[in-house]
DNA sequence: TATGGACCTTCCAATCATTGGAAGGTCAAA
DNA sequence: TTTGACCTTCCAATGATTGGAAGGTCCATA
């Protein structure tokens, strides 16, 4: 299986590939004569898990320790679970600030006439008022 | 006013003044003989509103239009409103998708039982399981 | 006056995850 | 044999910031 139709068959185009493998986080691809990476049917699903974790917000430094517990069969649930849960955390805050700001900014935009005058609360916010 | 007063006084630091002055955030600054940067007060009140724009999340890129509005004093209210709309439905879906994988991660993490069993929901999610 | 330390300067590199391009080699079919 | 789709490596950009190195300047104190 080539890199092409490992990234078809996973998702994960072949450029993203290559760069997992750089840096370790899978790896290094045998070759065939001409150079040509090759890969096995269990590398799909290898990098599906992959990228299943980045669809849930994970980033890489928390993937590659996934990856480790994954392939760690006697790894513990505790384990994974704690990981899972400081990720949570870690959303709801960023969620938490994000709202904040949409708040903020909708509270500002309501004030604001929006029409040809220069007035305008949202720059007079930003400027330093109140 | 050398820079390191202006950061003290506008709470952005050093760096990050010099770093703006380079991508033509703010204008380049006046020098001494010796070649320090000098600064006016009313440094102090641009690079707080450049730094409460960044506190409500607005990119580098929507600053440069909103520095560009406000110092346009006969600037439309409506660009500066519809900017911050943009910007209000560009964080309500980064919210939503983050809020999805909260859930998601949520619901995982409740059937994972957390002890030093190696079964674990979550890591058979990312298998694909299901 | 010398020296120390706090400040300033520029430039280059790292972060994070990914994407892009350039320049070239390989493969299979027409 | 030529075309075109694929593969290879390497280098650079993204966005916003931070870090360090190597060096110059300023001011106060010994």
């Amino acid at each position: 299986m080539t890199i092409g139709e490992l990234a078809n068959e996973s998702g994960v185009n072949a450029k993203l590939i290559r760069h997992y493998e750089s840096i370790g986080l899978i790896p290094k691809a045998a070759r065939t004569e001409s150079g040509y990476r090759f890969y096995k049917e269990s590398d799909i699903q290898f990098l599906r898990f992959i990228k299943r974790a980045r669809g849930l917000g994970f980033s890489m430094k928390e993937i590659k320790k996934l990856v480790g517990l994954w392939r760690n069969k006697t790894r513990a649930s505790k384990e994974v679970k704690s990981l899972a849960q400081e990720h949570i955390l870690d959303l709801e805050s960023k969620i938490r600030e994000m709202q904040e700001m949409v708040d903020n900014l909708k509270s500002l935009a309501k004030t604001c006439h929006g029409d040809a005058r220069p007035d305008c609360p949202i720059i007079s916010r930003l400027e330093g008022e109140k």
